[in-house]
DNA sequence: ACCATATATGGAAGCGTTTCCAGATGCCAA
DNA sequence: TTGGCATCTGGAAACGCTTCCATATATGGT
């Protein structure tokens, strides 16, 4: 491996004008740069990180923690904050959060502190105290994801406002008896998408007239098979005639769907169905759904955290989301109930 | 942050003990092994990556190279690595190559080479020559997953294997009009996956007495839409009555059962489908399958790549498969066709 | 009792950069 | 011409570890 020392002897400078050349700090004459990239290039020169590192106490290095990387919405965020730094010229640390607490816990214990990373973002966690003292005593910037955590720079999606998007769409078009499917609230330790996301369901019905208490709704863990599950279970509810149902994601609408053809109920005719995320599959079953842009969510992090990690600090952001109306939803029949 | 001094120091010894007690490497008594460590958690010390890996030449960082993320093969073996590596204490940097070909040279020119890992997996990647070469002039461990590459070590499964007894089973079942749906083989620069899979399932049905090449087959991209695409042809090609159908991945076989439904094809009434993979998914769907073991499969090839880091090396590994069947096949009904 | 060997420890030399500091050079204004 | 300032360059000191080497002490065989 080349060293810069073999760079500079090459170009007739010493090491400290090559190190300047290269990196473009500090004062370099034209000449210079040039016959000092050029020797870099010959001899297919690449700067050691951990000596850049040591010396320069920068690692272009950012790590990245997410939870479950089978669903979606996280390995499409991954995607984005991936293809943002590598453009960057930083490299991603990549920290899987499994079910094994203490794997989790030597994340935050170990890992992130031994200075291999010049900034952390966090994806849609539920942070424990302990670990947000973790992240703040690492004393580098951290920016978190998909919550809004007591004490961190964070960036999310309003997520009362896409599920009161999703419902008053179904409300729009005539729907009055509505179903929800969300996330379990008890885990819900501190960013509280579930309850966020049960909460905008539940204005938009208030405000239209309807009683939110009285909507048949089950709780899943936001994949297709959880979604399809509860799905079956509500269809099949007697007396409960739905027409609509709100989905807080993407992959239990899917299973939704899939649970009303097998029960042989028409989607749109029967029930028309909404999710939220904007799911790759979502076109392939014409969903409607709340897009909130993973993959860009994913590149705006990243931005984030590389504008913090070069000084210039900013604080919380809101996330665009928007309505895509495709065909699992349709206005409601007029029926004997509807007002 | 503390350094390994201030350690040293509260313990009472030298600096070069504290090291040789953290790290186990050298004789060092068992008192002060515990005195230093106990100094060490007291102090909350964690070791500088960029310290220890300038001075030892180490690290303790593996390199994942994987497509899209997307896909859930993918992500299921990036899962796996990030176990076993995490467990092993060693840390993920991960190169996610996107279509961007500029950004994927740049991976193998520049990133690779800035010594941040001590070894490099690559993920089903078809790789050309020069990257193949770049791959052998890092002068570290490389295992390439999901290929057999010309010159480097690799673990992959029997592509030919797979397909071969997904069409076993469906002609053990008596099926006899067999269709196919595999990867385009115009983009196979070396590995072959497509055309090995095509290869297997011909031969399955060659050995049977049937011929191959009348078999209605189609290409896709190995994803869900893409399967249902291809499927919908198939199935509604006049005179070909399958009664069975191979896919070269799970997700095509998925995409390929939702396009039955959509037509009003009973499975397996009246086609059988198999798949390749063992997705998630599989199970909601009842989609019999060859299982390959993708999270087995990262974690296999992270603990070959850890021992190749420490020294142990070895060459190329097959990796095991299975049929699980489930309720996407049955018996075929006798028709006037069957012999 | 003594030598050979194994075990423990500290001093100090790197590892390959970055960056501080000082000196050199060039240019412009007075 | 000369002082003053900006620009350019090199020497050398970090950065925080690991590890070689030398020294010191314990262990064991004879």
């Amino acid at each position: 491996m080349v060293s810069l020392d073999e760079v500079a002897r090459a170009a007739g400078v010493s090491s400290a004008t090559a190190s300047r050349a290269l990196s473009g700090r500090g004062h370099v004459s034209a000449v210079t740069r040039n016959r000092v990239s050029e020797a870099a290039e010959a001899l297919g020169y690449v700067v050691s990180s951990a000596a850049s590192s040591l010396a320069s106490g920068r690692s272009r290095s950012i790590g990245v923690i997410t939870p479950d990387l089978h669903r979606w919405f996280f390995n499409s965020v991954l995607t984005g904050i991936s293809d943002t730094l590598t453009r960057a010229g930083y490299d991603l640390t990549l920290y899987n959060v499994t079910s094994d607490p203490q794997l989790r816990r030597e994340i935050f214990r170990a890992f992130l502190r031994r200075r291999r990373v010049d900034g952390v973002v966090v994806v849609a966690l539920e942070l424990d105290e302990w670990e947000t003292e973790q992240l703040h005593g690492l004393g580098m910037p951290v920016v978190v994801l998909g919550g809004r955590p007591r004490e961190l720079p964070g960036m999310a999606i309003d997520d009362q406002g896409v599920t009161r998007l999703a419902a008053e769409h179904l409300l729009t078009l005539g729907h009055r008896e509505i179903g929800y499917i969300g996330g379990d609230q008890a885990f819900d330790v501190d960013y509280h998408v579930p309850t966020q996301r049960r909460e905008g369901f539940n204005h938009a019905l208030a405000a239209r007239g309807c009683d939110p208490q009285q909507a048949p709704s089950g709780v899943a863990d936001f994949t297709i098979p959880g979604g399809y599950a509860v799905a079956k279970k509500l269809f099949g509810t007697p007396g409960a005639d739905l027409t609509g149902l709100v989905a807080a994601s993407d992959e239990m609408a899917i299973g939704a769907m899939l649970a009303a053809k097998d029960l042989g109920i028409q989607v749109p005719q029967q029930v028309s169905v909404v999710g939220v995320d904007g799911h790759e599959l979502g076109e392939l079953f014409g969903l409607t759904t709340v897009d909130q842009h993973p993959v860009g969510q994913g590149r705006i992090a990243a931005e984030h955290i590389l504008a913090r990690v070069e000084g210039e600090g900013n604080g919380h952001t809101d996330l665009p989301f928007e309505l895509v109306v495709r065909s699992s939803t349709a206005v409601a029949k007029k029926t004997a109930q509807s007002e």
